[in-house]
DNA sequence: TCATGATAATCAGGTAAGCTTATTAAATTC
DNA sequence: GAATTTAATAAGCTTACCTGATTATCATGA
């Protein structure tokens, strides 16, 4: 054995994050009854963010086909937290909003991640929290890019 | 809208960065032709990195159950790549080792692996790259910790 | 020593998050 | 105004997990 095999490259400690992630909102989603999905939360989120949106650019915006996107808006309009619109400019299209409904549900939804956030950041100090933040940012852009997916100027406030 | 909604937290970034590795890879594995899914590549790196282990022993510090673990081995062995040897020690339990013709499979990962680095790691220097890899290697083992999983020292050289 | 309970692996079956390909209706372009 | 492109979606697939039940084996305490 030759090579030296290492498990704590990048790549593995992305995927093993994100999966613990994942495993962490699925447990919560259980005990609290959100009753969304990851992908649902996240769409919701997105869809909050954006504002009226046609459903092409929030799937660009969130890195997924339209046809993925399109499921998690049917199963989110079935729960009454978003509507789609036909939007009047261009009658192929819809026009995504959230309803008031999903204000709660959005309340919900940041402060899981506000608690997930604050386990994964135990023991880092502030300033390098954010130093770390915002190589994350560089990597997704990195990693979009040739993607063909818009490179991202980031925009909200880090947290 | 009084909250302030934020799709650059931690969770999304972490989420969205481990969905673009595994387009990436996905698009190379069909690309190359190597024959693995990302999963499967995944359990042949623990593996090797292992040694010979028990599949529980494996399964745990990859962070999967041991039945998830076991379709993993099924391809792998039905590859040729993994071997399922029955533990002298105890007749219930498997020690898996990698075959010789592993060796070729993980040279292909691994550059695999280092490229997709980077593209990642493009316009960080190295030094903060370094910086980055410890904050996420702590962020894993907080995330790790309090869901039964064995918390890991970071052994080998970072990269 | 033997009944009881724990453990290693696996069978059966399920779910969530993606994807691709094809279709339809509407818009755009030449 | 014909040909192309685009927005959404239907249909169906794949991967990576999971849980619960089952079987064989091991460990333990009476």
């Amino acid at each position: 054995m030759a090579r030296k095999i290492d498990t704590d490259t990048f790549g593995f400690l992305a995927t093993d994050i994100s999966r613990l992630i994942r495993a962490d909102l699925d447990r919560r989603i259980g005990e609290t009854g959100i009753g969304l999905t990851a992908g649902e939360g996240r769409t919701l989120i997105h869809a909050a963010r954006a504002g009226s949106v046609r459903q092409n650019v929030l799937a660009e915006r969130m890195g997924v086909e339209a046809m993925t996107l399109s499921s998690f808006l049917d199963r989110l309009e079935a729960r009454g937290l978003v509507t789609r619109r036909p939007d009047p400019a261009d009658r192929r299209a819809n026009l995504i909003e959230i309803t008031e409904a999903a204000d709660a549900v959005i309340g919900d939804i940041q402060s899981m991640s506000a608690s997930i956030r604050h386990r994964a950041a135990r023991g880092i100090d502030p300033a390098e929290w954010e130093r770390f933040l915002s190589v994350l940012k560089t990597v997704r852009n990195n990693l979009a890019e040739q993607r063909g997916e818009p490179q991202r100027r980031s925009p909200g406030s880090a947290s």
